[in-house]
DNA sequence: TGCGCTAATTTTGTATACAATCTCGTAAAC
DNA sequence: GTTTACGAGATTGTATACAAAATTAGCGCA
C-alpha cells in the first residue's frame, strides 16, 4: 500500500507561527511590537483561530509575550533574561558539542560545513539577518548529532531566545561574530576531538555573552506607559 | 488608584491545563490515555477552543501528543526519550543545585523542608502519587532558589516528564525512592555547601535513573493498531 | 468465517459570531 | 491648563457552527 511521502502536512497555526518566528530571527519584526491577530491573520490569509494557535505556540517559546486581554507583543529579554539564556546555553551546549563529536558521521560534518558556507556567504553579502540565522542552526545542528531530541529541542530554543537577545544588546562596534569560532569547531568536531569541542564551544558563548552589552538598561521602553505597566 | 493583588486571574485555558497536568503526576491518567475535547470540554464545563488551547499547552511540555486529525493523547515516553529527560536533568540539576547552596536563604530552607516533611507524610499515608509530586516540586523549588528562571522553567518540564517516565517505567521491586537524598541536599543547602550540593543531586539522579526499568520495551501497547501505526 | 469496500458516525480543524475587556478620544469639572 | 470621567471604537476571550478527516459499523462477497 506504500504510503510514500510520510509527508505529513504541517496544520496551518505552525506555519503561521514558523514564519513569525524567521521573521523574528531576522530582525524583520523587532521587540516590543505588536501582532494583532486580525492583522496576522489577513496577511496569512487564515482565521484568527489559527493565529492565536500560532501566537500561542511562540508564547511557549518566548519568543512573544501574551498579556491578557492585550494582545501579543515580539518579546523583549530583560538583561536578566539574557544573561541567563546564555547560563542554560553554557550549562547545555559544551557538553552537547562533546557528545556530537564523538557520533559525528562525514555526512554530519558536511551538512554542518555548508552551514558555515552559506553563513560566509550571507555575511559578504551583507545580509546579517540571515547570517545570524544560520549561526543559530549551526548550534541546533550540532544538538541534532549528539542524537539528544530533548536538549536539542531546548537548545533550538534558547538559540531562538539569543537572536532576540542579539537583537537588543548587540554592541555594532564589536567585530562581526565572525570569529571563525564555528570552524574551528567543524574541525574539531571532524576528527571526532570532544574534548576539545567541548571547550571551543565553552569560550564560543562566553564570547557571544560578552560581545553583548548587558548594562542594567532594561531595554528602551517605548512610552511612558510600557515602562510602567 | 492602587491595583491592590495584581492578581492576574488566569486564563481558562490554563486552569484546564494545570489540572491535567495534575491529574497526569498522579497518575489518574495513564499514558496512551486519549483525552477526547468534547469529552474534556464538558468535564470542566468549557467549550472547545480552551481545550484545544489547554491542550496545546500540554503538548508543548510533552504531557500530551496531538496527533493530526486523530487528537490528544496522554504522552507514552520511549525508553530513548526517558534516557534523554534524565540526561538533560544530569547537565542542569547538579550546577543549578550548587547555585542555590550558595544563594539560600533561611525561608528557602524552611520551604524545602516543609516540602520534605509533605512529601514524607504523604509516604506513610501510602499517598505515592502526592509523594511523587511532591517530590518533583522540591527539585523545581531548587532551581527557583537558584534564581534562574529560565532554567528552573526546563527543569519543571522535565521533573513533569520523568513523572509520565516514571509511571512507565518503575521497579516496583526496587525500595522506595525515599532514599533519603533529599534530606542530604537539604542539610547542604544549609550549610551553604555548593560542592557537597552539586554532587549530591548528580548521585540522586543517577539513582533515580537506575531504578528504572530501561530495557528495550517501548512500554506495551494497548492494541495491534497502536503498535503498528 | 474472513476479507474488503462503502457509508454513517464521530472527532478534529477552521471560520465565524458574540461577549468581555481594554484603548483612546472627547468633554466636563476643578 | 490639568485632570478626571465617560463612551465609542477596537481588540481579545470564548462559544458555536460548519468543513474536512478519520474511525466505525454494516454489507456484500469469496
Amino acid at each position: 500500500m506504500m504510503q510514500g511521502q510520510a509527508e505529513q502536512r504541517e496544520s496551518g497555526s505552525t506555519r503561521v507561527a514558523e514564519s513569525l518566528a524567521m521573521a523574528i530571527h531576522e530582525h524583520r519584526l523587532s521587540p516590543g511590537m505588536k501582532l494583532s491577530e486580525d492583522e496576522v491573520g489577513e496577511i496569512y490569509g487564515v482565521s484568527r483561530t489559527v493565529v492565536r494557535a500560532a501566537l500561542q505556540q511562540l508564547a511557549h517559546d518566548r519568543l512573544v509575550e501574551l498579556k491578557r486581554n492585550r494582545g501579543a507583543f515580539v518579546a523583549q529579554p530583560s538583561v536578566k533574561e539574557a544573561r541567563e539564556v546564555f547560563e542554560a546555553r553554557a550549562l547545555l551546549e559544551p557538553r552537547t558539542a562533546k557528545s556530537a563529536a564523538e557520533r559525528a558521521t562525514p555526512e554530519d560534518i558536511k551538512v554542518l560545513q555548508n552551514h558555515i558556507d552559506e553563513e560566509h556567504e550571507a555575511l559578504e553579502a551583507g545580509d546579517t539577518g540571515r547570517a545570524l540565522h544560520l549561526s543559530g542552526m549551526f548550534h541546533i545542528e550540532i544538538a541534532r548529532i549528539a542524537d539528544q531530541t530533548t536538549i536539542a529541542d531546548f537548545i533550538t530554543q534558547l538559540v531562538s531566545r539569543s537572536s532576540l537577545i542579539i537583537a537588543l544588546y548587540w554592541q555594532r562596534r564589536t567585530a562581526l561574530c565572525e570569529s571563525h569560532a564555528h570552524d574551528a569547531l567543524i574541525k574539531a568536531l571532524a576528527r571526532h576531538d570532544g574534548a576539545a569541542a567541548e571547550e571551543l564551544m565553552q569560550h564560543h558563548l562566553l564570547d557571544l555573552l560578552t560581545s553583548l552589552d548587558l548594562r542594567d538598561q532594561p531595554s528602551v521602553p517605548r512610552s511612558l506607559k510600557e515602562a510602567l505597566n
